[in-house]
DNA sequence: CACTTTTTTGCAAGCGTGTGCAAAAGTTTC
DNA sequence: GAAACTTTTGCACACGCTTGCAAAAAAGTG
């Protein structure tokens, strides 16, 4: 086609835009109904209606900017009638802040990181903040991915979830002037929020339980995914257990999922010497374990085996479980993080947060011999 | 030599852009690695390194745009030195699109609908979009509020997942150009795309399966939650056990969660007839029901009692329950949702999907009687 | 009322990008 | 080498908003 063409059609189609844009408003000034069309309202066409200037309107949304009683009304109005709502990309460009936080996470229909997911959106959504939400699985170039968005879209902020993410992640959201959380991942970056629980201290009170109920060979379940949190516990538990003189028999298998704590029940009881207590790094597998246990070696528990899990995920509750379990304290990991997002910047802000994780008594560790 | 000169000056000329921009705090906290500011590296600090326009660059970050491969080269160089990313916020500022897609759902932390977030946001990155996550718990406000958002960040589309977002919503969103896609959600607004299962021939083979166990006394588990998708599972259920002559009881409680089914295994087992066979519209359900029959009332499954669930979620598989049900075909919910939101909004588009919902055998039915 | 102080308001300059337009540069054709 | 095309490039405006600044209006003071 020839350019003369294609000129005068985008001529005209800038043309047939604006007049349906007139159009709308008329339909507007008649009836106030909401406009059928894919053009948003602007400030300018509020300002219009309400016959004040466009900084009004601006002013009217803006929490603590200078506008009279009466203009504030005015705008509201005109807003109301017109269906206005303050576009945030804008509003973004010009402030420092576009209200943007990002949840980095991998493997997120894990019951846990499920849970702490939505605790994180809903309590970011009443702080007037929203969620992105970026996945971080597969390879390694998702991860570069997820970060170049995180950066694409000015985030304020970005909460890492546990998991392992690239450093390199870190280090760059940083550089960005994002503010960032780490929740249960030990890391030892300057810059960041640190959520972290005291995995020695549950470490400690789950030896004390699994001596009271009599358990002498213990055993620590373990994924090898290698996490700081979940190293911790495993470290934890070990200096726990030789306090007491007692060594530990520490099983590692696969991804921190329902089979390998299956597949390590196979492991851990296929032996000469069976372990008495078993400290699962994760409530998955500790369902793994109690599966394989009962139902491939007709242990019964806690009679012949005492279980202690960690998370405190929903299913930990299910009659058939009945875990035993150290819970994860989601509310409070969620205020603090967002809490601290909130915080002022200019203000020495605190580096890191020790939680409390505190033990859930349910029926997989017997009271007494 | 010459190059490492080169270099250290291009890392001066980085400081004195990043001095020269408003934010000077930061700087007090850089490290040393990259200047620490609140502020990006712009177009126009490449544009200016690279020594060309800004347009030059703007055209270099735009697929499909005018530019030779030697500036293309110059521009990529200066920003890869620069560290530059687009702002998506300005893109979305011009173009129509924001790249942003709400997922609006409510109680995520449910397996099936964490898997599919999961999913969803996963896919949703491979085709270059980004997921904002909004939840709908609560309160109506807070539902107002999430909607509010939507607007607010100007996204592109919205995605509901199933749940019981307020028809206003829908309509609202519609009304401001956004795609939309509904998930299990049997809403008869006309614009969005709808994907539905077929309950109804789920509901036909379930019966078919009970029949074939030698089943006669048939329940129906279900919530009083009322969604669309579980009252066409309930009807289709129904339908079809009439078709041979059978009725059904049908007990609902509260959620669709773990608890109403165990509620209800009280309220069926209790009675003078046992029902030998029951669909529960959703695999938390089962299990609740499984374990309140087993427990508390000593049944065997699938011996004394079958069971079918829906939804086939990750504990479907766990040695405890072994629950035959049916498949949400997330995979292909995905797919299509997704490829739909990519599809030319000129062309005539598809106004919804009918999926299949495979039924998984496992051990909660018996073969034969 | 005149003067000072405070509040409100509109103007206009941004924020960082996309894109139509016309000029410039490059390419082909005769 | 000139003419006829095609591709590349820079200018300038637009997107929808915030905000500093100074003028205007309102409020307080004697």
């Amino acid at each position: 086609m020839s350019s003369g063409l294609l000129r005068s059609f985008n001529k005209i189609s800038d043309l047939v835009v604006a007049v349906a844009r007139k159009r709308v408003q008329d339909i507007v000034n008649n009836h106030g109904f909401m406009p059928l069309n894919k053009s948003f309202v602007s400030a300018d066409d509020v300002a219009k209606r309400a016959g004040v200037s466009r900084s009004a309107v601006s002013r009217t949304f803006t929490p603590g900017a200078s506008v009279s009683e009466e203009t504030r009304q005015r705008v509201m109005e005109a807003a109301q009638a017109l269906g206005y709502h303050v576009n945030q990309l804008a509003r973004g460009l010009m402030r420092s802040e576009s209200g943007i936080v990002c949840l980095v996470v991998s493997e997120m229909d894990t019951p846990y990181r499920a849970r702490l997911v939505r605790a994180l959106t809903h309590e970011l959504q009443t702080a007037g903040k929203i969620a992105m939400l970026i996945n971080t699985d597969r390879s390694d170039g998702s991860v570069d991915a997820a970060l170049r968005q995180t950066l694409h879209y000015r985030a304020d902020a970005s909460i890492l979830l546990s998991g392992l993410p690239d450093k390199a992640i870190t280090r760059l959201c940083l550089n960005s002037g994002q503010r960032i959380v780490l929740i249960n991942r030990d890391d030892d970056i300057d810059g960041p929020f640190r959520i972290n629980l005291d995995d020695g201290q549950a470490a400690r009170v789950a030896v004390s339980a699994f001596l009271r109920a009599g358990c002498r060979r213990l055993a620590f379940a373990n994924s090898d995914v290698g996490t700081p949190s979940l190293m911790a516990r495993e470290r934890g538990f070990i200096a726990a257990a030789a306090e007491f003189g007692l060594e530990v028999r520490i099983v590692r298998h696969g991804n921190t999922i329902y089979e390998s704590g299956r597949k390590i029940a196979q492991t851990l009881f296929t032996g000469a010497v069976r372990p008495d207590a078993v400290f699962c790094v994760n409530d998955l597998m500790a369902f793994g374990l109690m599966d394989g246990a009962r139902h491939d070696f007709g242990l019964h528990i806690p009679e012949d085996l005492c279980i202690v899990g960690f998370d405190d995920i929903e299913q930990s509750s299910w009659t058939s479980y009945n875990l035993t379990t150290f819970s994860q304290p989601v509310d409070e990991i969620v205020k603090s993080s967002v809490a601290w997002l909130q915080g002022d910047a200019t203000a020495g802000l605190v580096r890191s947060a020790n939680l409390h994780a505190p033990l859930i008594w349910r029926k997989t560790i017997r009271n007494k011999l």
